[in-house]
DNA sequence: CGCTTAATATAGCCAC
DNA sequence: GTGGCTATATTAAGCG
């Protein structure tokens, strides 16, 4: 076997790695998936309406977000005028 | 209280169950989707070439869909043999 | 009439024409769409199983996807060993 | 040979016409749906918004449709006196 | 008629 | 920063 090849198997076989760890989580995320349509699922035989359900789920991410973001707008005073 | 307000509150409870289900599975999706980006970016520093890592992952990924839709379509021949 | 009333008229004319243009292929995909249907009522006419047809091409396209998808790889192959 | 595998073959050979005038079709699709995506990327180049396009495109639908569906209601008027 | 699957529209992301 | 591309969300259709 030359230098060459083995640096190809090792790069191989490294690569591999990096592939089967995305596979991985790609199946970890596709199980996640599932779940949420199984809880979508489960209430809409309950009766709740799926699209309200998603919609209320906006607005609270909205809100999440808008509050990350306020207090990175307040983080940003505190330096000016720490620095100021 | 009146029977109404408590359906109303207990069918409220019940929504707030499922949305926050949906929301809990969501964050566990976020922090995968994280996790595929470090591996990528773990790879590309490692001087792999992503573009290729993803279209190889695509054509494994494909194989395998292949795989499923063969056994489909024979489960389907079985059926169509038994009800023949 | 002014600059821009030309200008606004311009435009118009030649926002329609895009729609025209987009309309018209729109219908000729439905004709063609409508097309599609017939084979399928012929074929399940003559006694075969539309899933079962369906199933065959889905594994026939996914095939010729998967040949695509290789050649692109090469490519990526090639061009990552011209520019290494 | 035997009169099963004739009919077999028949079978399979009509199977294969179908499947393939199926598939000549879908293609024929797909063409169509690129010169669709084709015309919105002249638009849009030209300046104009694909998305307010889009919007327009369905509410000429709609009042098509809107129209269609009158006349339909007029003819039934119309036999409805003749019968009535 | 509802429910599952396919088509389409939108949005987020990445590379240039 | 923009444009192309992929992933997701929404909508429509076909099927039982």
């Amino acid at each position: 076997m030359s230098q060459d090849d083995q640096i190809m198997s090792i790069s191989a076989a490294e690569l591999k790695q990096y592939i089967e760890r995305a596979e991985n989580l790609e199946e970890e995320k596709a199980t996640i998936l599932e779940h949420i349509k199984e809880v979508f699922a489960e209430a809409k035989a309950r009766g709740f309406d799926v699209k309200v359900m998603k919609q209320l789920m906006k607005i609270r991410k909205m809100k999440k977000e808008d509050l990350v973001l306020q207090e990175e707008l307040l983080e940003l005073y505190r330096r000016a005028l720490n620095e100021g």
